[in-house]
DNA sequence: CAGTAATAATGAATACTACTCATTTTTACA
DNA sequence: TGTAAAAATGAGTAGTATTCATTATTACTG
């Protein structure tokens, strides 16, 4: 480990602006992605990729501890136990280090959620699934939200980056639940299908601020906001829980028959004089 | 302008981490707000009132244009025609001024959402104008927002900071609508308020995201995103569009008929004796 | 197994930032 | 006008992301 080397100052050039060029696309690490055979002597390519997922490994858990702007690249450089310059090797900036966390997080949320849908039948219940799904895991690492702010709205093109795919993916999920839902007639499709995806993510996330803010009981206040969300996105199944103090038209009816019927009962002790529009209840 | 003199280095103590203090809390600023006489003379007040309206001015544009992030002191301080130093005699850190910045923003935007809702009536016009001002406020300052998660989720203490106080200012003026619109039956009350009131601004913050994506026709998208997010929150006049398989009106004119014939009936057994009660309609 | 060209990794140097504080300028007031 | 307090200043400090000349490691050849 005896690196201290005399190396000479080269006095870099004063040029004002470099102009930042985004370096090289993919900057080193070798030719990796090549061929898929599983052949165990090959150390070297493990070692890289482990290299890359140590990087990616201990930037998650800084970022979520911390958030993205009290982690420093040093810091991360340290816990993946690489050169600080390593780091730049493997990704451009923090940016995209931060970008491949988050696609990292939207993979797995993805694959829980879909397996979640797929294991249940009904719409309300894939649903409340994934109302929960979501409202527990932005709870659990909300810290990485702050990614998304970071890397989202920046000149750096959102549409056709990673993360924008992985989150169409992920929102995905919801939308074929959605769409289905619409198909069975389990929700009325007045609204157009973003509409009703932002109203679902947006709530969760709001929701999320304030179930952090009272920081107790928790439980109860995902239970309350998964199911006043779903309720409002799903047509009850009976109609009786959703227009509570509404009238079915069977009760008009029976209560009608009842007057009816009281009638009828009258016009008997009064004497079986006329009887008058007997069957007259189907007018429409 | 002969300023540059020589200045002893006194070689800081390399104290290791000096714990960031905060400062001192009310730095400077001379004891302004004291007496609300308007005396006229008083030009040095006025000038310091005027300096601290400029920096927060020129912190507003600046954020308002580039976001927390891009935005360096030295351009606000530039902006403001002040020197760096003085930023820090009326603000302790950059995020005070952010804060500062964020709070005329919500004091602007509740006025203004307080008075268009005492112009309306109805429940739904006044939930659709505030949808609608808080969506086209937050497309147009949309880089405001990054302040928020910037200062929010922070350790130091969100609740009972001054942003926190004005965002439950703004966002009263929605809870009171609502609760009116409880009162008033045009709300079916089964959800919390709290979730109404974040599934309604977490709805529009995603629904920005959306709308300024797809950059174009913003006009109808914010129509139907406002339209159909109230008319989630806010029962039918009509009944019939949310209780689809409800009670119509026509029903209960037939009904109606069906009892009125039976009256009829009893009144004809009884003879033209007493006639019955006649206004009888308005009884709860 | 030595030799060597490519590849990977390193960390000191750079540019730029928020923030401090000794000093200077301005104001209020006698 | 003199002068003490209040305001304002900007060079200096600490700390950040990012670069790049250099060093270490690997893959490959004969």
């Amino acid at each position: 480990m005896t690196r201290a080397v005399a190396r000479k100052k080269p006095a870099r050039k004063p040029a004002r602006k470099p102009a930042r060029k985004p370096s090289r696309k993919s900057p080193v690490k070798p030719r990796a992605k090549g061929a898929a055979t599983a052949s165990p002597p090959q150390t070297q390519r493990e070692r890289v990729a482990s290299k890359e997922d140590a990087i990616v490994g201990a930037a998650y858990e800084l970022f979520a501890a911390q958030g993205f702007a009290k982690t420093t690249m040093s810091e991360i450089a340290r816990r993946a136990r690489v050169a600080e310059g390593t780091l730049y090797l493997y990704f451009n900036n923090k940016e995209a280090l931060a970008r491949a966390v988050l696609g990292a997080f939207y993979r797995r949320l993805t694959e829980a959620a879909q397996k979640g849908v797929e294991k249940r039948k009904t719409t309300r219940a894939r649903l409340e699934f994934l109302a929960r799904h979501h409202l527990e895991n932005i709870i659990k690492e909300r810290r990485l939200l702050e990614l998304i702010s970071t890397t989202d709205r920046n000149p750096e093109t959102y549409e056709g980056s990673d993360i924008y795919r992985m989150n169409r993916a992920y929102v995905a999920v919801f939308d074929r639940v959605v769409r289905d839902g619409v198909w069975r007639g389990d929700i009325v499709g007045d609204a157009p299908l973003w509409i009703s995806r932002d109203i679902f993510f947006g709530a969760l996330e709001y929701a999320m601020r304030t179930i952090l803010m009272k920081r107790r009981a928790n439980g109860k206040d995902i239970d309350a906001a998964v199911g006043a969300l779903v309720s409002l996105l799903v047509a009850e199944t009976g109609e009786k829980a959703r227009c509570s103090e509404g009238v079915s038209g069977e009760d008009l009816n029976a209560i009608a028959g009842r007057f009816e019927a009281a009638a009828a009962r009258l016009e008997r002790i009064a004497g079986p004089k006329r009887k008058t529009a007997k069957g007259k209840g189907e007018t429409r």
